[in-house]
DNA sequence: CTTGACCTTGGATTAAACTCCAAGGTTTAT
DNA sequence: ATAAACCTTGGAGTTTAATCCAAGGTCAAG
């Protein structure tokens, strides 16, 4: 049994955002002490534990409360119910991650086309890529690389860096 | 050149949002017609365009006023500055593709897991993922086991029976 | 018996990014 | 010429997920 304090802080979240969660249903505590405080059980804790790991996931909370509802009676929903919610999630992430993709990819032909030097910015090519719209070419050699990889980036960054008078702006 | 309304249009958004960027500097119609209308021009498109691009990814508002105030009083940078806020930019980018590269495996792990079936999510491999701490498994093909349960095992035996041959829950 | 840490409530505030409204002015089409 | 469909403004409301505040009640320790 855990008082609020106590279960926030052993799930690392604040007391204010329990009672959010029981405001709007998604956790209640099963029982309140003599003098009134919200007293919470093993089960209360698995609860919220579900609901963080969901939250982590990145689950919204009406999401949450959507998958608690099956939670409570999974009898009367189907796999494919709960299926299909999770590969509407999975759509709409990968779906970021290719938008996310072609920016990056933009944003690495801008960099890579401004020589990056103490010059006034007057000329620089990304200025001029942003006033005009005009796509900076993609490099043939550099090609595109899918997977975010701080490591390789940094080197490319580095390298770019270094060979400033060779694609630069000015 | 466009009115508020083909503008909104043309980028799938509404003329309230475009008022609102405005209000807030992210883009002012190049001009205005002689009983006040906005007329946005071709290249406001395109900074519309950018923006619109841009939130998609998951930049905030806030960032892409930073990105395009650049532009506006190029003088006063070098190409160092404007470079290396392109660079900042990336390295964000880059590193909400690693997350949301992370989310989407975990996402596929639980979806893979499940059997996605007409069958009742009692057993609902996504839900116990849920309930518990373990980790659905990577990879491996059934490598995702559900945890005895005795009880059901009647209930169980049915549903596999109605499985086809798929790793699954149920 | 007082201090301090905790708890209660309702309500206010935050932040982002819209979204809607009222009360009018302008264009366009029939 | 009059309605429909635009446009203008300032301001208020919405959503999500908290977070904070005020005013007070409870509880263990010194
Ligand atoms: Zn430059
Ligand atoms: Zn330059
Ligand atoms: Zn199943
Ligand atoms: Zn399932």
């Amino acid at each position: 049994m855990y008082r609020i304090g106590e279960l926030a802080s052993l799930c690392e979240v604040k007391p204010d955002t329990l009672r959010f969660y029981e405001k709007h249903g998604l956790l209640a505590p099963s029982s309140r002490s003599e003098s009134g405080y919200r007293v919470y059980s093993d089960a209360d804790l698995s609860r919220l534990k579900f609901i963080l790991r969901a939250k982590a996931v990145g689950f919204s909370l009406n999401e949450i409360t959507e998958l608690l509802s099956i939670e409570l009676n999974k009898a009367e929903w189907a796999c494919a119910d709960v299926k299909g919610m999770v590969d509407d999630k999975l759509e709409q992430v990968s779906a970021k991650i290719a938008e996310l993709l072609v920016f990056q990819d933009s944003l690495k032909r801008l960099s890579d086309a401004c020589c990056g030097g103490p010059e006034s910015a007057e000329h620089c090519s990304i200025l001029e890529a942003l006033e005009t719209n005009r796509q900076v070419q993609a490099e043939h050699h550099a090609g595109f690389t899918p997977v975010a990889d701080n490591k390789n980036l940094k080197a490319s960054l580095a390298i770019s860096a270094a060979n400033k008078g060779k694609s630069s702006c000015c």
